[in-house]
DNA sequence: GTGCCAGTGTGACTTTATCACTGAACTGAG
DNA sequence: CTCAGTTCAGTGATAAAGTCACACTGGCAC
């Protein structure tokens, strides 16, 4: 169902013609949203699921930047669709997800008519900014140690990754988190096996 | 003179309103724009001159996230101004500036009237998003000798800055800074003295 | 001058990144 | 099932970067 808490916002009249002319989205996992390079037509709106946004640099090394899941806005498409500019980041669907995609004469329509709806983009591009300047800071100072057992107390156990995979989330190199799990299993703090790791106690 | 280009595009009418309510603040080099944790009363448009927007993380460790010049928009205020929470960041005025503060009233009747100040809005947006994912790569996989020269070499010689605050723009430690200093010393590529560095050629 | 202090230099050590390679675990074809 | 190919994980060696501790020094205030 098209669920979105931006379009309640909307006037009655204003709502109607929104859902109209959106279309939802399928987005089976491992789906790439979008690429770096491509352009934007439209902006997204998650509806539900989960969507991890990555950055590939010129090294060839990735960092997961965000986050969107539920009721989120993908505001960076935002900036691709006022500028025209190409995305610098790729999205990759890591849970089933559903997105509805609104398109740029209607974003500027909503833009246009509705301060609630201008809210929301602000607020969800605050949101963004913060997250991004919060993680300059961590990975410009934080050891890496620690935030790997961040990362990993805020999953529930089993966590099914592969070091590589974690290494992205983390910005960092696959070698350096294969060392650091031995270290917390050889401290018993986690069980280690082929794309799994679990968390003890 | 209060000149930027964004106000430049709203129609004849509501620039002259705009006009009245603006004030426009001059900001002596070493004066603070804002500082982490306070509230923000309006946005600023930077009219002349430069400032720099950084943070400081929970270890106490610093870095510049970027810079405004003539004609930017502080994006980071408006999340403050829609969301009521405090900076993240602070900014620090660099060399002898203007700025016009908008303040919220006229931001949402400008927001509602004009679609090319919402376009200017926008692309402000997508322009430091996009600032701030190029950081974080390059926190996160550069190397920082290289980062260092590239640093030096935008700027013209004979740079007056202190080791610690060029650790600070690079978002490292000021010993780190030194060495590599000293071995672009060794190598003539500048000469080093307190509080000042010299680039050769 | 003398004392003070921000700024700088450097050794010792830890943490992280990089490179190179090994072996183990899974996959699919036959 | 067996074998070959591929992905994933472990690890040593070395280099780069961060941390801690402390010595030195240039310039200003008195």
């Amino acid at each position: 169902m098209l669920h979105h808490s931006i379009l309640e916002t909307l006037p009655r009249e204003l709502q109607k013609d929104a859902l109209e002319s959106i279309q939802v989205m399928r987005l089976p996992p491992g789906k790439i949203l979008f690429r770096a390079g491509e352009h934007c037509h439209g902006l997204p709106l998650m509806l539900s699921g989960g969507v991890k946004v990555q950055m590939t640099g010129i090294s060839g090394n990735s960092i997961v930047l965000y986050r969107m899941g539920a009721d989120d806005i993908c505001t960076l498409s935002i900036g691709c669709l006022m500028t025209g500019y190409g995305y610098r980041a790729e999205a990759i669907v890591e849970d089933e997800s559903e997105a509805a995609m609104i398109p740029r004469g209607l974003f500027d329509r909503l833009m246009d008519q509705s301060a609630a709806f201008r809210l929301g983009i602000m607020e969800s591009y605050g949101r963004r900014l913060d997250d991004l300047m919060l993680l300059v800071e961590e990975v410009a100072f934080r050891r890496m140690d620690e935030r790997l057992e961040e990362w990993l107390n805020l999953r529930r156990s089993p966590i099914h990754i592969t070091h590589q995979e974690l290494a992205v989330e983390l910005g960092t190199a696959r070698e350096v988190v294969s060392r650091l799990l031995k270290e917390l299993e050889r401290k018993g703090r986690v069980r280690l096996s082929r794309g799994r790791i679990d968390l003890i106690e």
